[in-house]
DNA sequence: CGGACTGTTGACGCTTGTCAAAGCCGGTGG
DNA sequence: CCACCGGCTTTGACAAGCGTCAACAGTCCG
């Protein structure tokens, strides 16, 4: 449900992969892919749709599954970048820190992204898991040898990336030029499907909207409160928020004029 | 010589092409590429790198010399992608505009840079010369044609964007945590070659560099004043600029404490 | 010489950050 | 069942960094 199509200016733009709509929760520890990627249920929205059937053997020999527990790392910064993941399940936060502690966040990934997309040596970025996350793991080496066997997987690659470039450009956007309350509401919009009229729960705390955001955690409570005021949105006591006018809250986060 | 590789934090990383050493003035008006391409001077900086002498006419027949004027528009942000471009000299802005009117330069493009990676049906940017612009302007379809006979090309491109990638993420980094002195030490730094004892004329004016920082004009003039008070910048009345103390500059860059 | 453009500097105000405290909720243990 | 504790969120008072408005200086060019 998160990330929805918006306008050009600044409103999120469409992500690298589409939320699948539901999974259903097997407990996998730690094993080979090879025996499930024909009926997994990401088989058509992760790296495996650039493939046919018949040749997700190969691909699979180089995947694993995995599940990351909320709070702990994918990746950290600098490390070796030792492997390539395409989320399957749950939110995880992707992020760089300054020496003196203070973060940006430069994105969330969930169902349907990948992660490590910047083919560098080491990684430039940490990846922590916001709620539990599935993920399939696929070793660099192995996958850019396939790359010879099957273009399509860059081709895929390409796409995702071109995407989640554009995506960038629009934070940069948000970060360089909207106010605090544009950026709130151009997040919200981002991840609450507009329609609906049941609360969504955000799988992401106050800190980390503003680690995204740019802004402290008490500016993002304020805004919160000025767009729940001015009747724009309704957030409940568990945190659960809705949309309550869309045109009003899309006029604030493409930042028409007053 | 701009963009240089700076350690990690979010002074910015290295870009998607070399700058060529020097490239000969030749008046080229509008004509095919066909017979330039193999004496052409940025033969190994830009998409051709990625094919043989041999295959160069199938990739020529997509593409065409252009020189934009300084202040002339490569393309315009929502007009349909007909085309890819390859710059091969000289220096542009990548832009979104606020229907306000605020705006947020996503980067400069100099030479063996892509312009137009993300590979949307519309531009999802404007890009206007900042000086004179050389470069070769290929037709996306007959481009995208390309990739099944050469797909050396989709991974030249991939390599390119996953670096454009990492160069955004740095920017995310720079306009969401650091302090307007901070942003502008970085910007000096990607932009001037340190151990460079003449100044360096920087091909941009203050409102651009303010409009990629997000800033205003004033801040950005008054930290300029700032790092050449302290000692850390040297400033001619011609505008060159040149680097008096890296290690300083570098620390402020990467927001060392104090 | 005069006008346009770019860059610099100053005074002031507003948005946002900083510091502090209180409310709310869930979990734990008596 | 209730008291207590810890984390997260909200709210308030205040300060600081940056934006806004305005004036002025330097350069280019007619």
């Amino acid at each position: 449900m998160p990330f929805h199509d918006m306008v050009n200016h600044g409103v999120m733009p469409v992500p690298v992969g589409l939320a699948i709509a539901a999974m259903p929760y097997r407990p996998i520890a730690e094993q080979g892919a090879g025996t499930h990627c024909a009926g997994c249920a990401a088989r058509h929205t992760g790296l495996c749709d650039a493939l046919a059937d018949r040749d997700l053997p190969e691909l699979a020999a180089a995947a694993q599954w995995r599940t990351i527990r909320r709070g702990a790392l994918l990746m950290t910064e600098g490390d070796p970048a030792r492997y390539f993941f395409n989320i399957n399940h749950g939110t995880a936060k992707v992020y760089r820190d300054l020496p003196d502690g203070r973060r940006q966040i430069t994105g969330f990934v969930t169902a349907g992204y990948f992660v490590g997309l910047g083919m560098a040596a080491d990684y430039s970025a940490s990846v922590e898991a916001v709620e539990d996350v599935r993920l399939c793991r696929f070793d660099r080496a192995a996958l850019r040898a396939l790359f010879v066997t099957f273009p399509s997987l860059e081709r895929t690659l390409l796409v995702a990336t071109g995407n989640e470039l554009l995506i960038a450009q629009a934070q940069m956007l948000l970060l360089g030029r909207k106010s605090a309350l544009e950026r709130l509401a151009s997040f919200l919009l981002a991840w609450i499907e507009p329609a609906r009229l049941t609360g969504t729960r955000l799988p992401m705390g106050r800190g980390d909207i503003a680690d995204y955001l740019g802004l402290t955690i008490e500016t993002v409570s304020r805004n919160f409160t000025i767009l729940r005021q001015r009747g724009l949105i309704a957030i409940s006591t568990e945190q659960e928020i809705t949309i309550v006018d869309c045109t009003g809250l899309t006029g604030i986060a493409i930042g028409a004029a007053a």
